[in-house]
DNA sequence: GTGAAATCCGAAAGCGTTTTCGGTTGACTC
DNA sequence: GAGTCAACCGAAAACGCTTTCGGATTTCAC
């Protein structure tokens, strides 16, 4: 019911002015620390919390960083984000410091609240996710001197702040697995090119295969788009070349439930005639049957380094160049990668494929 | 580069004051039409963008709400506070405000945010989620007059304002729709009941068995955790009664999917010998095998909804008892909800089940 | 032409912090 | 005992906006 408790009351009941106690919270040098001690039980006493408003106003800091909320197109983005943003907002938490949610409708309303953000001041810095190779979002930033941070990379990541997946040792692992499962004739459905890791997974793909020399069909390169139908048709056509593959590394979870329906509608069984991977180690894959293996990558711990690295670029100006990092995922077991059967592929002849 | 523009610089050009000038913005009615007018202009073409952090010390309010972000327990909550969380932001952006998340990691500590926020005010009001029957944040944020909003009701929330949807209702349509199809024996797999909405959605099931004149078995009304594994079990146990039923509503979607994967264990097919409809509309339903009928509700017009409701309360001191509002779930067709067939259930001596 | 009532705007006091700039102590040196 | 230097703290000016209050002007009725 009362009013908090303000700076002036703490003051006055210890004898001090405000400036004295004002600085004592905050730790400055010039204040003796018999007197910091007792302001501070002071304050612990009469539960102080200082009003945010005039302390962002005074200080010209925000303590505040956004979050870039993913415009909502591609599927089953929702655990992913919701992973992420816990671990930003817990790793914020700790300091103080809020979590502003943006949800922008279109790329060019995310392009105008930068601007917007940039004359304001009221976000100190931002988190971005979902980045495509060629973004418009790292140029901008830079030009406006927002702080950002964002997961995953671009082109244009040379110069900024970053945590992402090695998606390409991602790949070579995924794809030494099936290596080491016997399999040789091992397909990749990527992604459209325009994501930024579409390339590095597919890359990773490749060094596996060559490492154990194995020659790379371009058929056996597939793209689909990101979700279920797309991943349905680039598994069917795997399945009208010469000689179908026996195992398909795919670019993500969702692409890689699309392949198994197509699977089963030729009457194929995911994990014996085909092995699949996926992607993204979500948890519905458990729930599939076969499970779906896949590979994980951490999100909790994601989103909390994202917070340390943006608070410590806004806060001590540590350069964005030296907050760079690349974190493992690793394979999520479950039922559909194992040893190739002999059955498959059927024999064909030539005729089969005229 | 340059500061962003001040309330002093646009009267300066003016030749106003800074209080005319403040108040043609917010559009007192002492002020005259024309002035407003060249007002408004000026500060259009200087890009004026009031600095956010002196506006809500001045004027006391914070125009940023809070989203409490459920501990992370249930499964699969992620797409559903993804679409939610878009609709929220997406709403209060219109309007200014922010919407800032809170992350605790346990009950207590939720708890303990609440109450440092009663004492601040630096967040108007929050919005909560996942609501239980008996939820002891209905009864603190009363106590600390901190203005909420729920999605989804407790056993405290005459008072409040929330927003629901009518989960008696969906399961009372979802029920008839399988006795449409022609089921008799139709059982139910609940959630717990300390979630509100566990105690509706049985008894909307209940209902229509009643309206039909179909008397409802003890046996019929399963409980389980709201899980993959929860599902399975309870399926699995529906499945040993002396006579088991030839459909079944789940709770939730992920029940339902943990409910297929017993089905086919005992080798029975979803949709054929046992028919299924779950609740949620997850697009995951989609991709199963067979795609799995549910119930959907809207959730991003759900998010736009409560910050509306949230605004009226805290801006123009709606009352909570005002702001209370059902909504309707719809069915989602898909191929596990289909007539039942003869040949199920298999006829059983009593021998059977001893 | 006087009084009263509108209409419109400016002055100034906040809002609750931070931070700079001196000023007052006391200790210490010689 | 005068001078120097730290060590501590207070006064006061920001920060940029809102809002109350009253004053000046105009309008209108009589």
């Amino acid at each position: 019911m009362g009013k908090p408790t303000r700076l002036k009351v703490i003051a006055e009941r210890l004898n001090l002015s405000e400036s004295t106690v004002s600085r004592a919270l905050n730790d400055y040098q010039d204040i003796s620390a018999h007197t910091k001690l007792i302001v501070r039980n002071m304050a612990k006493q009469l539960d102080y919390q200082p009003n945010i408003h005039a302390k962002r106003l005074a200080s010209g800091k925000s303590e505040t960083i956004g979050y870039v909320m993913p415009i909502q197109e591609a599927q089953v983005t929702g655990q992913f984000i919701h992973e992420l943003m816990a671990g930003i907002a817990k790793s914020l938490a700790k300091y103080g410091w809020d979590l502003c949610v943006i949800a922008p409708q279109t790329t060019e309303e995310e392009l105008t609240i930068f601007k917007k953000i940039a004359r304001t001041r009221h976000i100190s810095g931002l988190v971005i996710t979902r980045t495509f190779s060629d973004d418009p979002r790292f140029q901008l930033l830079q030009e406006l001197e927002i702080p950002f941070v964002s997961h995953g990379r671009s082109q244009e990541s040379r110069k900024t702040a970053w945590l992402d997946v090695d998606n390409e040792l991602a790949f070579f692992d995924m794809t030494n697995h099936l290596i080491q499962l016997g399999h040789k004739r091992i397909a990749h459905i990527g992604g459209p090119l325009h994501y930024n890791f579409a390339y590095q997974r597919r890359d990773g793909w490749q060094r596996a295969l060559k490492t154990h020399e194995i020659k790379v069909s371009k058929t056996y390169a597939e793209t689909a788009e990101l979700t279920f139908d797309g991943g349905s048709h680039a598994m069917q056509r795997l399945l009208e070349v010469e000689s179908p593959p026996t195992a398909v590394c795919c670019v993500s979870d969702v692409v890689a439930i699309g392949a198994m329906q197509a699977l089963r509608k030729n009457g194929l069984r995911p994990g014996k005639e085909v092995s699949l991977i996926g992607y993204d180690g979500l948890e519905l894959g458990a729930w599939l049957d076969p499970p779906l293996t896949s590979m994980r990558q951490p999100l909790q711990s994601a989103g909390e380094k994202l917070a340390q690295i943006l608070m410590k670029i806004v806060e001590r100006g540590s350069l964005p160049s030296d907050n760079q990092e690349l974190v493992r995922a690793s394979l999520v077991q479950r039922e559909t990668a194992n040893a190739p059967i002999s059955s498959w592929p059927p024999n064909r002849t030539q005729a089969d494929n005229q």
